[in-house]
DNA sequence: GTGAAAGCGCTAACAA
DNA sequence: TTGTTAGCGCTTTCAC
């Protein structure tokens, strides 16, 4: 071995048998004596490692090798790498990149690197359009920050996928079955908001919805929801009766233009299978105080639609979001919408420690669910109940 | 072999072997077929790979071997893995996000993810603390998205690592020695705004500036400042007279509060070695009728201390900010500020195309540097020279 | 406690 | 045109 490689001028990579030969021992003791087998004797131990110190042995670079050896044994070899799913098109920017610096915060000191990618439609969970690193065992886990349906698809084929097979995953936001999930605690902050409403004197409430086609699962939104009821219902009110829901499907909440648009069509909601203008809507309901968004563009909708009738925030009508993403300011600059703020950060921060830890486990763990929860801000947009 | 794996059900993943077993031919012959080698007849290739679509062949699950294989000639393997540089703490979401959004918009089409990471400071190009995907011959490529200096040290150490080595890399917004470089045209921009001033009849300008301590380097910043200078002398006038340098390094346009801010030191700025009001260095050259933001916080900055110096914009001046992604809203809701808008988005699509092409090159390709037109738009903030 | 040897799945040189 | 074989660097079993 004349071209020993010098330390990080390496033409050739060190190897195990490199460091075999400088210490005079065989390649099966170096190779234990790396891992910390407790048959190498301290001494022979030392001299390895420091051996492997000397000539700038590099086990990373070997990992081909180590997982085509650890193949045969169906181990596996931690990549450090964590698979992470984002929203195609960044439809809302600052709702992933909060989720994405919350990962991160986590990930890189861990000495963990993200491996973005995106899921179209349901049809990319055909094996052939699976980015190939999903499969290529280059990732040790995988968190999903959108809608579960395509992704659990995805896992559907990836599980059976021997570079991918039982690696833990976690979805935020959404629960999604099989995996871990981080998510804010909706129900509560529902039940919370609500509670403090009725604690103004409110007692009828109108909640903004959008009737997603899966709307059946357990989403946030529908958390939210049982959040109010079981307000209501503790109150001692029918939540039947006392909550009114009205759908706003037709008003594109991503789009800031619609919140001020003047279209009669965007001013309509749907209240069961009627639809007509959510002012109307509230005409017929003169019990009604109170309305909850699902996020703060509805709720800055519908502020917007009662001004434009004449109402008055909060003396006719209290109004709350949700999310806290989007400010209505006063003349001072302050912000006047009430809403509930989704930890997003955290949530990312708790999801990636979350992935580590199951990665890294001696054995498997079974998914764990995490809830944070959602700190309330009451502004200007709240009030107690008129008459 | 009674445990021939059923298609899409594999306890154990389909090799070379088995497909050699099932056609009855050897299993070097195989792996020639199914890399099309001239040298096996049409007949077997077909019959080699009806049989490794029958059985549910997939290479990818055996990247390790391929690659331990080919490490011996010193051949690599393409892993559909690009790595990106992320700036940590997304200091400017909007920004990052753009950039992200077009790369991602190109690589994911093409198959391939990106490998998010972030360098934290000079120190992280050590060896040891180099995330470690980066050497384990995870990625095919990288690009970096932040201040070149720490991503040279770091590709200094990685070139001479077997897992990176050659691998092409790109540098967005910033040249970077050695590597690609995908950027806005900032000459071209500075050139653009200056000559339109100079049309409305601007002979004195003001150009806000950040002197940080590697501007010496042809960064954005003094691109710009190169280009108003050409345009300046094109024009007949001498630069060193005609375009005043006024530093606000004490300004943190990160800061939005920082904007609007009453604080007597956020009103200083460097002329030379002097530090004075920027509303006095303005009043010492009565000259100047335009400012030069270095971006919109640095403009809006210099608009708010001429209001409330009495001015008015553009009236006594007309300002110019850079990036467009801080508007200054009229009563209708309409940006006033005058900014050149840097195509994010487009730097991000073409870097990645361009390392999808390096990587995916027979044979090495040398850095390319592609320089991007900026889109100028001018509003309410710029007028005519006064006097 | 340590050495020798088999093999993970693949590629490529060499034979036939 | 195809078969045979020697590795790539590692882990692990089995002698000693």
């Amino acid at each position: 071995m004349t071209d020993l490689p010098i330390a990080g001028l390496s033409v050739r990579a060190v190897t195990l048998k490199d460091i075999a030969a400088h210490c005079g021992v065989s390649l099966g003791t170096v190779s234990l004596a790396l891992r910390d087998d407790p048959r190498i004797s301290t001494d022979t131990r030392a001299r390895v490692l420091a051996a492997a110190a000397e000539l700038g042995y590099d086990p990373t670079l070997h990992q081909a090798a180590r997982r085509l050896a650890l193949s045969k044994h169906g181990r596996d070899v931690l990549n450090h790498v964590i698979a992470l799913i984002a929203p195609s098109g960044f439809h809302r920017p600052g709702y992933f990149a909060e989720l994405l610096h919350g990962i991160m915060d986590v990930l890189v000191p861990a000495g963990f690197c993200a491996l973005i990618t995106y899921i179209y439609s349901h049809e990319d969970a055909q094996e052939t359009t699976i980015p190939s690193a999903l499969r290529a065992g280059i990732v040790d886990g995988l968190i999903s920050m959108v809608r579960p349906e395509p992704v659990i698809a995805l896992l559907d084929t990836l599980r059976r996928q021997p570079g991918f097979a039982r690696r833990p995953t976690a979805s935020l936001i959404w629960e999604m079955p099989g995996s871990s999930c981080v998510r804010a605690d909706d129900e509560g902050a529902g039940y919370a908001l609500t509670r403090r409403l009725l604690a103004l004197g409110h007692r009828h409430f109108l909640q903004l919805t959008f009737l997603l086609p899966y709307s059946k699962t357990m989403e946030p939104q529908n958390y939210r929801i049982a959040g109010a009821r079981r307000a209501l219902a503790e109150a001692g009110l029918d939540p039947d009766r006392h909550l009114l829901l009205a759908d706003m499907s037709n008003f594109n909440w991503l789009n800031p233009a619609h919140i001020d648009s003047d279209q009669p069509e965007l001013a309509q909601v749907w209240v069961g299978d009627r639809v007509l203008p959510l002012v109307d809507v509230l005409r017929a309901h003169p019990a009604i105080t109170a309305i909850f968004g699902l996020n703060d563009a509805s709720a800055l909708r519908a502020w917007r639609l009662l001004e434009g009738a004449g109402y008055r925030v909060p003396a006719d009508y209290s109004i709350v979001g949700f999310d806290d993403t989007t400010p209505r300011l006063d003349a001072a600059g302050a912000n006047q919408l009430s809403s509930a703020r989704v930890p997003l950060q955290e949530i990312g921060r708790a999801a990636a420690t979350l992935i580590i830890e199951q990665a890294t486990a001696a054995v498997p763990r079974a998914p764990a669910e995490l809830v944070l929860p959602v700190a309330m801000a009451f502004r200007g947009s709240v009030g107690p109940a008129r008459g």
